[in-house]
RNA sequence: GGGCCAGUGGUGGAAUCGGUAUACACGAGGGACUUAAAAUCCCUUGGUCUUUGACCGUGCGGGUUCAAGUCCCGCCUGGCCCACCA
């Protein structure tokens, strides 16, 4: 027989497989049988393929062909993703167009990935910088634009001055460019921004629905933010001004003391003639901007200047409050103002202590009420009974406190009075107070009628004695057990043994009648007027509730998220589909809005109420007018009563309709300007129309009212946009018919399709209508047209001069405008900045469900059968940024009805790092990158695959080891010799039982991605049938069946060999006997105290009385036991035996 | 500063429900074959000692248990992520 050489074997069988097109997509894959595996899309980078990459492929090749062999239609697939900064810097140093640094980079890429055996269905293989791709790119671009998710502003972003671009947040790396290093400026830019924070409670809540490690759930959560609590507005004394804030901890508005303006808020330079020091006020501006984000990091020393001559009236007692502004409030998280609360914020405090401004305590933190989250043990630890009476431990973990005012600068007596103090405004009898500064720590302890305070140093206990307070050391404590995890048995126990201790909730109502001591860990409110008592949650809750009641402010919900921006000034990207026309004139908020209610409806019914409410404090007036006789409506009254709803001047007014309202709507635009037109559920005069709600109104009312009676043309010229929201389930409203009406007679249109709205009623959940009034508040852009979806794609030019300007590139090209003039007027030129390579990402996932379809992005049916992806593995690096922008994505076409699912991968897991063979990362400056296709040269991709997969777990970080990679080529040219023992006589009745072990074990191990102890246990039966004279043939088929999908290349030639001529890899994988698993003979453990003492062979089933009885008659047990009898004997069926004596 | 995860031989790593700790592989030592080397095959390989046995061993200190790498408490070390998010 020949020698084991993969140089051989390897080409000739990726030929084969290449010609005999196996790894084709099944044609008739369903829901149930299909398996749709995704490795991430790479980057083809000018050094190639390295051995993450490699691990990537390999673990979902081996993934692939053991779901193939399990009976699944598999889509595996492969793509580039191939625009991006590599290229294009490349270009700028050589000249050389990316493209053709792509086309060579590429194939060299996808090479080195066809050399390692991967079963990828080739047809379906897609670059994002192809023009049949980023047509799509932009068509999702215009989807988001049209459903008002993307939009174009002003703002600092992220610049990165070397390599002359914007930067999202996530590419900004300790203040620096993730990819050149240099430090980010702050720049503001006319940006394309997408609405990814419309999505951001679904994003958080949507993570409960996927399989995906709990680290990557948690850092997605983490960076969604999400956070509850109020807005409110801070009158500025002496002006109508208002200053709005966020804050979570609405219970402690009462200690608001001062409050902090970013440096960049708008306010502020809105204030300059009333700033008495705006000398002083400016300077820190200016030093702020200069300070780097990474400055703003590391420096947590509290800056910031006073604004004098303005003063802010905190609401709740009408205090006057000064008004600062320091950089530690962000401009870009909720209002970029807050009210500072030193008594009980940390970075408020820090303030407060530097530039002596007031500290107020509203909260007095007791040790004690039972959360529901809490764990008992923790809070509990420490409670003990001594002569039936209760004492507590003070232990350092009991609970956190920084005491308020950090009082141990100013002496004990302070201290104890402000404990006392605590102690007296809540009404306990005792109170505890745990203080945290730096490394100190001290428990104040105060009981009221007692009237004794101490501090204590270390961990104590306290007794309550009816006249006295005594402390204990701990040796003099007799503790009671109880079960820890059952706090309410815990509970019961000690008030059962002492009549001072009580539950905390009982206490609560106790404590102020004069018992003993308090056991509470909740905040209590204090000094605050009509929350005082209350706690924490209960505080939030009823302020909240004044608030709304006052109109000062109101819940609110608020992200750390924020939106994506999504244009670069860059060249190798897709061009975005928009055309720009900067002189046209642009809205700024309406003034007016006028709502038009439907048929049968009025203006207190649906969300009219709500939109008149949410538009109250905005500056939009906005008004409902009631349309006479709804149920039996004339076009001219609704006519009338509309126009007396309008002001004089209405081009700062926005009109919205709903349903039948919205023919009076167009009607009104006929002879009014109007900013804005918003049509939910617009009724027309269609056929399609009629036919549908035939049955259900009254015919001839309904052709009366909605009838060609409208000159759409002035409509058209009045209005500055058209919105239009249409519900897939809408029960009167066509969904398609009514879009191409609207798309036929308007220019400016938008129409927006939602799923599950009905007939944007109350009853499915539209009594609010956050979208609604987004677009109400979102003036529309004359400066700014969205192409044509028949107009895509929009091609990148060639004549591009990618030298760095600062400006696109494509600013510069002429035929990159040419005939846009022609096509959209006067002036009009395209968009010259380029996608965010993330957009092109963020649904390649769909592509490959139909790569070559030029109508749509993927078919209908090829969603409906191929989607979600089963199993995705890509590199955790991009957990808050492709994985969160995919998310987006699906979610967005999902709303839009073209996909039936929300979330677009079910399970993710995350490649481990490898490291180089000095356990540092690999890089050139270390000189430790191996280079898989070297690895593949020298021992063939067979060895190369299995040895990633042997090194260790699949998510864990592992340094390479090339004497590793040879104890894997050894083991596959041990498999290749044990061909020569195979016959079809042999008996293999010996190994029978090890077989179907192997297999068990293999089987499960490979479907849990356990590849490494998968390959372990094969080794092992290979090392056993080294040893055999002869191998029976079905034993060794058995064998290179589990281990074809790791080591794909030879199995298929000893599979060959053997005499087959169709592929191992559409052989099903083979099934163990369960029966065989089971041994005969197995080996009893025997314990003699808990150490091993002897083993015995017995047979499987022995019973328990016959296993003790002959483990006590061994000898080695007999030693042990030297002659007593043994207290107890303890058998665990198939294990062991094991004697107490 | 906050959060999460991990710590097992010389090395990478195994170890269902708590049930023989160190599977498998690397490395090392010894041997066979060979003129020699490579390759291959065989044996040994956690430590200590009084070595035909025993004791100690999964970062450290406690605890629960007949039995702990595994569960509980406290600590130490390392890694990753987040980092003024009100």
């Amino acid at each position: 027989m020949n020698k084991y050489n993969p140089k051989e074997i390897e080409p000739k069988w990726q030929k084969k497989w290449e010609e005999s097109g196996i790894y084709k997509t099944p044609e008739n894959a369903t829901k149930d049988s299909k398996m749709y595996i995704l490795p991430q899309l790479p980057y083809p980078s000018g050094s190639g393929l390295h051995v993450g990459h490699a691990e990537v492929y390999t673990a979902c090749d081996i993934y692939a062909r053991y779901q193939r062999m399990v009976g699944k239609d598999v889509l595996q697939v492969f793509g580039l993703d191939s625009f991006g900064l590599p290229a294009e810097n490349y270009a700028i140093k050589t000249n050389v167009h990316p493209a053709q640094t792509i086309d060579e980079t590429g194939a060299h890429f996808v090479e080195q990935v066809k050399s390692l055996g991967v079963s990828v269905d080739w047809d379906r293989f897609v670059r994002s910088s192809d023009p049949g791709y980023y047509k799509w790119t932009q068509w999702f671009f215009l989807l988001m634009y049209e459903r008002g998710l993307a939009y174009r502003k002003k703002q600092a972003v992220n610049w990165c001055e070397s390599c002359k671009t914007v930067l999202a947040n996530e590419q900004v790396v300790n203040g620096n460019c993730e990819r050149c290093d240099t430090q980010v400026l702050q720049k503001e830019m006319d940006q394309w921004y997408l609405r990814i924070t419309d999505y951001a409670d679904r994003l958080d809540y949507d993570l409960d629905k996927v399989d995906w490690s709990e680290e990557t759930v948690k850092r997605q959560r983490d960076w969604i933010g999400r956070s509850q609590g109020a807005q409110l507005s801070f009158d500025v004394a002496g002006s109508d001004e208002k200053i709005e804030v966020f804050t979570t901890r609405p219970d402690t508005l009462f200690g608001a003391t001062y409050m902090v303006l970013a440096p960049e808020h708008g306010l502020v330079q809105s204030w300059k003639d009333k700033i008495e020091n705006w000398d002083e006020v400016e300077a820190y501006i200016v030093a702020t901007q200069k300070k780097s984000e990474l400055d703003r990091q590391i420096d947590q020393e509290k800056t910031g200047v006073e604004l004098k001559g303005i003063k802010a009236i905190n609401p709740a007692n009408g205090k006057e409050i000064p008004v600062w502004i320091a950089d530690y409030v962000l401009a870009t998280y909720g209002t970029g103002a807050i009210m500072a609360v030193p008594a009980h914020d940390e970075r408020d405090f820090a303030f407060a202590k530097k530039f002596a401004l007031p500290i107020e305590h509203v909260v007095a933190e007791l040790v004690g009420e039972r959360k529901d989250d809490f764990h008992p043990r923790r809070s509990v630890r420490g409670i003990c009974i001594r002569d039936g009476k209760v004492l507590l431990e003070f232990d350092t973990k009991m609970q956190e406190y920084v005491l308020p005012g950090g009082g141990i600068e100013d002496g004990e007596d302070i201290k104890a009075a402000l404990v006392r103090e605590l102690a007296e405004e809540c009404g306990y009898s005792a109170v505890v107070v745990q203080e945290n500064l730096g490394s100190i720590e001290h428990n104040y302890f105060h009981h009221k009628r007692l009237n004794d305070w101490r501090v204590l140093e270390s961990a104590y206990y306290i007794e309550i004695d009816t006249n006295q307070v005594i402390e204990r050391p701990q040796e003099e404590v007799e503790k009671v057990e109880f079960d820890w995890y059952d706090f309410d048995e815990a509970i019961h126990l000690l008030s059962e043994k002492s009549p001072t201790f009580f539950r905390s909730k009982v206490f609560l109502e106790r404590a102020k009648t004069g018992q003993e001591f308090c056991y509470v860990d909740a905040g209590v409110a204090i000094h605050s007027d009509f929350l005082d008592g209350l706690t924490t949650e209960q505080a939030k809750e009823k302020m909240i509730q004044w608030l709304e009641e006052k109109g000062i402010g109101k819940r609110k919900t608020q992200y750390k998220l924020r939106d994506w921006s999504v244009s670069r000034q860059r060249f190798w990207g897709a061009p975005i589909p928009m055309v720009i026309a900067e002189d046209q004139k642009s809205f700024t908020l309406p003034t007016h809005t006028v709502n038009l209610h439907a048929w049968g409806s009025g203006s207190q019914a649906q969300y009219h109420p709500w939109i008149d409410n949410m538009l109250e404090n905005t500056g939009v007036v906005s008004v409902t007018p009631e349309l006479p006789d709804t149920e039996n409506p004339q076009f001219g009254d609704w006519l009338e009563a509309a126009i007396q709803a309008l002001t004089e001047e209405t081009s700062q007014t926005v009109v919205t309709g709903r349903s039948l309202g919205c023919w009076t709507a167009l009607k009104l635009a006929e002879d009014h300007e109007f900013q804005k037109l918003i049509l939910v559920a617009p009724t027309t005069p269609i056929d399609a129309w009629y036919k549908k709600v035939e049955d259900k109104l009254n015919m001839s009312l309904a052709k009366a009212f909605v009838a060609d009676n409208v000159d759409l043309k002035k409509v058209s010229k009045n209005v500055g946009e058209i919105v239009v929201f249409l519900s897939l389930d809408d029960p009167y409203i066509p969904v398609e018919e009514t879009k191409a009406y609207f798309e036929e007679h308007f220019d400016r249109v938008r129409v927006i399709v939602q799923r599950g709205a009905g007939h944007f009623d109350d009853e499915h959940g539209y009594a609010t209508f956050p979208a609604l009034l987004h677009e109400i508040v979102t003036p529309p852009y004359l400066n700014i047209r969205s192409l044509d979806v028949d107009d895509l794609p929009v091609i990148l030019p060639n004549d591009v001069d990618f030298k760095p300007t600062g400006q696109s590139p494509l600013t510069y090209s002429e035929s990159f405008q040419s005939g846009v003039e022609e096509k959209y007027g006067k002036g009009w030129k395209r968009e010259v900045d380029t996608l965010d390579t993330f957009m092109c990402s963020s649904w390649y996932f769909f592509r490959y469900l139909d790569p070559h379809n030029d109508k749509a992005f993927a078919s209908p049916e090829a969603l409906k059968t191929w989607m979600p992806v089963d199993f995705y593995l890509g590199g955790a690096e991009h957990v808050n940024g492709h994985l969160l922008y995919s998310r987006f994505f699906t979610k967005v076409l999902f709303d839009a009805g073209y996909i039936d699912f929300d979330e677009p991968f079910i399970t993710n897991r995350h490649q481990g790092l490898i490291l180089g063979e000095d356990n540092r990362k690999m890089s050139k400056r270390w000189g430790n990158v191996i280079n898989p296709t070297d690895v593949v040269n020298e021992y063939g991709a067979d060895t190369c695959r299995t040895y990633e997969m042997f090194m260790g777990p699949l998510e864990d970080t592992k340094p390479w080891n090339t004497g590793g990679v040879k104890g894997v080529q050894r083991f596959l040219e041990k498999v290749w010799k044990l061909s020569e023992k195979v016959s079809n006589g042999a008996d293999g009745s010996k190994m029978d039982g090890l077989v179907h072990k192997t297999l068990k074990k293999v089987g499960d191990d490979t479907a849990t991605l356990q590849f490494n102890t998968a390959i372990a246990k094969m080794m092992e039966l290979v090392n056993a049938f080294g040893k055999e004279d002869a191998i029976s043939q079905q034993h060794f088929e058995m064998l290179l069946k589990m281990l074809a999908p790791y080591a794909p290349h030879i199995t298929e030639e000893l599979w060959e060999q053997l005499g087959h001529n169709d592929s191992i890899t559409t052989q099903p994988w083979p099934v163990y006997d369960e029966s065989k698993l089971v041994d005969d003979m197995i080996t009893l453990v025997v314990q003699v105290n808990g150490k091993v003492r002897a083993n015995m062979e017995v047979s499987a089933d022995i019973d328990e009385e016959t296993a003790k009885a002959s483990a006590l008659e061994l000898p080695a047990v007999q030693k042990w036991l030297e002659g007593k009898e043994p207290k107890k004997v303890i058998f665990v069926k198939g294990k062991l035996v094991s004697v107490v004596v």
